[in-house]
DNA sequence: GTATATGCAAACAATTTGCACGCCT
DNA sequence: AGGCGTGCAAATTGTTTGCATATAC
């Protein structure tokens, strides 16, 4: 993988916000810097940065977001706003029983906290 | 919401299986039973369906899937065939965390274990 | 009889891709 | 020079919706 200033412009878009963007934002920021972006270009270099492991790539419902933080790690999402707060987990008990318990191999986990947060309450 | 033939087939093909099925999957399937049914029918009564609590809605990766289990539940999906599992789970100890921890009011919680099944170990 | 349900096709939203051209190395 | 990167638009995929007709009650 070449340099190229599109796709340092994306990586630096998406490792700048905590809100796990979503295509279409970074399409529009990077339009702001680099008016002549295409969408396509966005898509497929976020596709290949999460491809190469540089960002991760999780889907919130139906559409797919991307995060700076390529470590496994949980969300809480709110039911009413929708935000998506990082968690820290240790999750180690949990690998454990899983591979014990069904004979299952985790390698990843991912977990959606659903309900309201502070602000809403 | 009143009786309809299209409908009984449809929550009773979701509920027959344990692969938590498709939109496409159930059309299919009810084509089998009743030719004659369409693709917007089967949306419009899966909505309808998980909408009333009936069955239950959730995403795999962008796909919506659907589930006679309404109670939460976790999955453990193999990263090589795809398969959902299920799993039991006593999430109480989590949520009590996460409430108190993070302010945060869970009311459903949504666990992905991704990994290998003992098919593909 | 009236409201809900359905078939069909068009519309939609998110994402991917084919092709010709442009830019790194 | 050769190949990866890009713009643009068309194609794909999953899902929703408008409208005229059919069916439940």
């Amino acid at each position: 993988m070449r340099f190229s200033q599109k796709r340092e412009i994306i990586k630096n878009l998406v490792c700048s916000t905590d809100t796990h963007p979503t295509a279409d934002w970074v399409f529009r920021e990077a339009k702001q810097i680099v008016p002549n972006i295409s969408l396509g270009t966005v898509y497929r270099n976020l596709k290949q940065l999460s491809g190469e492991g540089l960002i991760r790539k999780f889907y919130d419902n139906n559409v797919a977001r991307y995060d700076w933080n390529i470590r496994p790690h949980s969300h809480l999402k709110c039911s009413s706003c929708g935000n998506l707060i990082d968690v820290k987990f240790s999750d180690k008990n949990f690998k454990k029983t899983i591979q014990k318990r069904f004979d299952f191999n985790v390698s990843d986990v991912e977990i959606t906290f659903i309900g309201k947060c502070s602000k809403h309450n």
